[in-house]
DNA sequence: CTCAACCTTCCAGCTGACTTGAAGGTTTGC
DNA sequence: GCAAACCTTCAAGTCAGCTGGAAGGTTGAG
């Protein structure tokens, strides 16, 4: 496939596939003779990966390191073992916070709820909430 | 206390303090005869909010929403709460991601420790992870 | 054959959230 | 009374992660 059908297929635009490729998180693919891009259906899984851990509040270069060491098949080394382990840290630490978050989120909503709950009516007010 | 006892005990640097006053997340604080902001333990309070809601997904912009919800006594409005509710939502979903990827993490770290862990020997596989 | 839709590269620009630096004034501890 | 640590403003810089535009080439339906 073109690099449209895989941005349709895969929920990123164009721009950003290539862009992706250009920060090496996305192999060179192979080129048609006139040199547009062609995708195989991996390239759809990987992209996937890629916007789900990135929505899990991993930043694209850690998500390029995950990805180099699924793509070597996991080094024994003490620094694949450390990384993975800080890895692990940092995950309960943000795991914490958005409890925290969380928590707080719920004793607004509890309040907001114990009010009278009728529709808006101010627009202004709704304006910045939308 | 001054700005830097704020910036110790919120978690901020002194700069990141006085932009979100530039950016009105913060009100403007009292100030001592030199001109030194003096801040109230409330500041504390604030800013821990506003690290954890931010560490949850939201924009600056969007906690601000949330706290001027907050000084306004939380406006009983139909956007109001289905706002907390969705994101409410958005963060267990996050914690849920975060969670399947930290089991990941712990699945590939037993299996790289279950292998010879001895010091790595191969640079060039160690820099891709460093 | 034509025309829209698609693709190419290169590069500038943008938003969010800081971060740093210059050039000063103030406080505190010895 | 002096140095180190702290504070001030303002402007500019940085980094991630895109986003858009110019100027052109290719594909495919009618």
């Amino acid at each position: 496939m073109r690099i449209g059908a895989l941005a349709e297929l895969s929920g990123l635009s164009t721009q950003t596939i290539r862009y992706y490729e250009s920060i090496d998180l996305l192999a060179e693919p192979e080129r048609t003779p006139a040199g547009y891009r062609q995708y195989s259906a991996d390239a759809v899984e990987r992209l996937r990966f890629v916007r789900d851990a990135q929505a899990s509040g991993l930043t694209l270069a850690e998500v390029e390191t995950l990805l180099s060491m699924k793509d070597a098949g996991l080094a024994t080394c003490t620094h694949t073992l450390s990384f993975l382990h800080r890895h692990v840290a940092e995950i309960d630490a943000r795991i914490e916070r958005l409890q925290a978050a969380r928590t707080e989120m719920l004793e607004l909503a509890e309040r907001a709820g114990r009010l009278d709950p009728t529709m808006c009516t101010d627009p202004n007010r709704c304006q910045v909430i939308a």
